[in-house]
DNA sequence: ATTTGCGGTTGACATGGATCAAGCCGATGC
DNA sequence: GCATCGGCTTGATCCATGTCAACCGCAAAT
């Protein structure tokens, strides 16, 4: 909750607050690499910022399309959903990561996207974004790089689902949640996981009960220490380890 | 060999035979949309054009990333090796389908690309697409949707992996493939198999072995007729509902 | 303070797919 | 024509994970 930059004077207020040159994310957002200037323009198209209440939705899947959203603060799942009823969750994303680029190619979602924790969201118009990425040549190939990173993550969901199994899926779970707690200046060994036994397990290809078994042989081996959703990794070396067992 | 813009006379000839403009599949990619204009300066653009034999890399995981690749014709998969030895096939890619988006984030491949069959490729230097398509809003904009669209299919395969059982992936890949096949104007119910059983399974999470008695399954209920790598579609509702089975 | 309910843990058992192994088929080379 | 080899099929068995079920513990509601 004390996320945002606290106020100064009273007076551009909301201006300071929102903007992109003073988000202590833009390092790691779609305004990476621009000029103050470029800041600047790009600020003036994000207009609309949102704060959206735990558990609420963002988008859902069949709404139309018309916004890419930056987290400003708080965590999200995105998931899809089968006739059937079967539902898959495809990722997690935390302040500075993008939503919503599933959308570009139908003009509609194709996915819902869920707030795990009272969370604040940028919506950046997409059709104001490709003409300003016409202009400012970083921008442009910043938003690539994205899109690009999405694909290569995705990637490495196929590889975890296709050939790792149980323990090793959430070794590598809990080693990508530290890395990009740690890229967001928290700390790399201990955090709050905002999502439960079974959206973890959702999202890794298996069942909670199977999730909850590993966390506890985790434990039992001395790797992390966990209680509910509070994780303390006591030895990265041994998960990483964990990992790249099989041959 | 004619892969360069021949000099003078005889020219013409594969110049048209090697056009965006005079391809039959500009429907399925990237001009899709452009004026006949925008299209001969995407052409300019294109210098490059390759044959790939059957079993040759077009990339490897970790050389410099500075174009993306149209297939023009052929059949390539690409896949991803772990540093246990462990590896996956990530996607088959067919003609008028784009490869090599994954390396624009870190300007390096992060997956090898093979040929399955003889091939040749249209090879697009990424940052001449940048400046172009900061130009050629159409063509920004279409390049936008197939990269998202490749992000949603990704998510498909993490749906394919995470919550289907073997039977119902299989069914899954014969109707993607056919539905492929048809969109490029060949039957939909028969078709030849690029690939192996072994790469079937490691792109669907399973081993060959699964793959193969999964195909005879589906031939003995009728939905289906193999030989090797001929198959032909019996029964497409068959497979779908095989598909949608589980609640 | 008591009840209720959700999320999590743990145990016993079932099963889908992996593994191991043998043999088949068609293509290629001698 | 015969041998070889890679890709494929099929059978027998094993094991990781799913399934079902009981119980725990915390927090919100009463």
């Amino acid at each position: 909750m004390p996320n945002t930059i606290p106020l100064n004077q009273e007076i551009s207020l909301s201006v300071i607050k929102t903007a992109c040159s003073n988000c202590n994310l833009r390092e790691l957002c779609l305004p990476f690499g621009l000029s103050l200037d470029e800041l600047e323009r790009l600020d003036d198209m994000i207009s609309t910022r949102r704060r959206i209440k735990r558990g609420d939705h963002l988008y859902r899947a069949g709404e139309a399309f018309d916004s890419i959203y930056a987290i400003r603060s708080g965590f999200f799942k995105t998931d899809v959903l089968l006739e059937d009823g079967r539902d898959q969750v495809t990722g997690f994303q935390m302040a500075g990561e993008l939503l919503g680029l599933d959308g570009i190619c139908t003009e509609h979602h194709t996915c819902n996207a869920i707030a795990l924790e009272d969370s604040e969201i940028c919506a950046i118009p997409f059709n104001r974004l490709e003409s300003l990425s016409r202009e400012i040549h970083n921008l442009q190939h910043h938003f690539h790089k994205v899109m690009s990173r999405e694909i290569v993550r995705d990637h490495g969901v196929m590889m975890l689902l296709g050939t790792m199994r149980a323990e090793e899926r959430l070794a590598a779970f809990l080693l990508n949640l530290s890395q990009r707690f740690t890229a967001r200046g928290f700390s790399h060994a201990e955090f709050y996981l905002r999502m439960t036994r079974e959206e973890i397990g959702s999202y890794l290809g298996l069942k909670l009960e199977t999730v909850s078994r590993a966390f506890s042989k985790f434990q039992e081996e001395g790797y992390i220490a966990v209680q509910q959703k509070h994780i303390r990794i006591l030895n990265v070396n041994g998960l990483k380890a964990l990992m790249n067992h099989r041959a």
